[in-house]
DNA sequence: GTTCCGCATGAATCGATAG
DNA sequence: ACTATCGATTCATGCGGAA
């Protein structure tokens, strides 16, 4: 057994760089590209009106390297402009439909803690969105490796199985799920949701993630087995690497800024003279 | 005081009924249309390639009734079809728009407790979009009449301040943001955010579409006050109108469904009668 | 080793003021 | 008129040091 695994980064426009990878080699791609006109002193800050034609360049490139078994999770949300939400995010999905994309889910990350702050026409936005894409219908997916411990409205709800519950004909609802539920009687697990409520990691850290590892650390047990190749093409800080490194996956990173990439670069040394012990 | 809210309720097809309403006359609507190719057997069933154009005619129409400072809550999911999440909710977003609506917010309704189920290939659906649409910038917002009590941490942060607590701390990090504890003595309540955590109601076995009446209520608080018009254009049960009537709201329902227009009218005159004692 | 407790931080947004 | 910058507002979390 080895007790390495690969973690291949690479500085510079995730555009270009992705050309130099293989056809079909990555098993999925977690990550979460500079919003629309955000994070403008790290990255040069993409307007809203440019988005859509900035991405699509960089979405073909990852469908051509994504195995057809492979999935693709973006992480975004669109920003308030004039008092509206904007609409490039979900152009964004017609688009990449049109690419040849199959928009398979919209997971919600609902925040734990979310941005402070009192507006007198809107809230605090909690969430943001987890998109999937895949290549083909038929991509890998290993529900049991993220399965949580049954909740205890679960265990309410199932003490008192009605009747009808029981012997529920999935005819009635036309979903196909309902003759199984007292199959769950007696399991401490369940499977989860498409709703991920995680909090942001943002206390004395040297270096503030744009999201809490926990988040690519679930998709890419969800999504991959030891050894699949896990591909983040706006790796920042390398949560997604650090994240697949730890689960045994191989792991491919790019970023355009150099401070970001150095920073990587740095902490991949340690880890791998770790992993050696 | 009359002690007695106006409850409209018509039976037919929303979009001719709504040509009987007058223009700027409502102040909020709120509803949850039939999702399309599904409740096939009380709709009709609207196919997935229809739905746009089929709603696009009512959205103008709710344009036209509704009050320059009233909002529209649209509750809607796409399904999916082939594997695959349909688009037709983002299109009529986007096609709203250039109705002339303004797409202020996406609130999400993260639901508590989804319905128990097993696919291969995706989870359980526990969430719902929950889209605000207005006519103007200028709408009503009451966010005072849905605060929620503050978090558990307030309690042993604010026993003690310490100096720094006590002056404004501006951030180190040039975030433009800083933090004055004091203002937060005595504080018991908190906005909420845009992620609204309600349980699914099964009570409305008949009606198709559970919906609990602490959503239209927590909106009606929200956006109305008391003597203001709430309408429904898809009432179904008339979960949207009874809520509107325990909260001193005049409403407007429609539905074109005869068992469903039945249902309610039965349903309102005990509910005059209680409120004349 | 635990638990407690202080505290900096965050993909924000609006309205006013300035160029 | 139209854009750019700036100040004001706000809440819950996980880290890290202390008991």
């Amino acid at each position: 057994m080895n007790g390495l695994w690969i973690m291949d980064i690479y500085l510079g426009d995730a555009r270009f760089v992705l050309q130099k990878i293989g056809d079909n080699t990555v098993d999925l791609i977690v990550t979460s590209p500079p919003y629309a006109d955000q994070r403008k002193n790290t990255y040069g800050g993409i307007s809203v009106d440019e988005y859509v034609d900035w991405f699509l360049p960089i979405s073909k490139e990852l469908l051509r390297v994504l195995k057809p078994t492979g999935t693709f999770i973006l992480n975004i949300k669109e920003r308030v402009l004039n008092g509206e939400r904007s609409t490039y995010v979900i152009e964004l999905i017609l688009k990449m439909k049109k690419q040849g994309w199959i928009w398979t889910e919209e997971f919600i990350w609902h925040k734990k803690n979310c941005y402070p702050g009192k507006w007198p026409n809107r809230f605090r936005d909690a969430w943001e969105r987890l998109l999937q894409f895949n290549k083909t219908k038929q991509f890998n997916m290993y529900q049991e490796a993220v399965m949580v411990p049954i909740g205890d409205w679960a265990k309410k709800r199932l003490k008192k199985l009605s009747e009808t519950d029981k012997a529920r004909d999935s005819s009635k609802v036309g979903s196909g799920f309902g003759k199984n539920i007292s199959n769950w009687l007696g399991r401490e697990m369940a499977y989860p949701t498409n709703v991920v409520y995680l909090a942001t990691e943002c206390a004395n850290r040297k270096h503030s993630a744009a999201f809490p590892e926990e988040l690519p650390s679930w998709f890419i047990k969800l999504f991959t087995r030891e050894n699949d190749v896990v591909m983040d093409p706006f790796m920042g800080s390398g949560t997604t690497l650090f994240a697949a490194q730890k689960l045994r996956r191989n792991s491919i990173g790019i970023d355009i800024v150099e401070e970001y990439f150095e920073m990587v670069k740095q902490s991949v040394q340690p880890m791998q003279l770790c992993l050696f012990d």
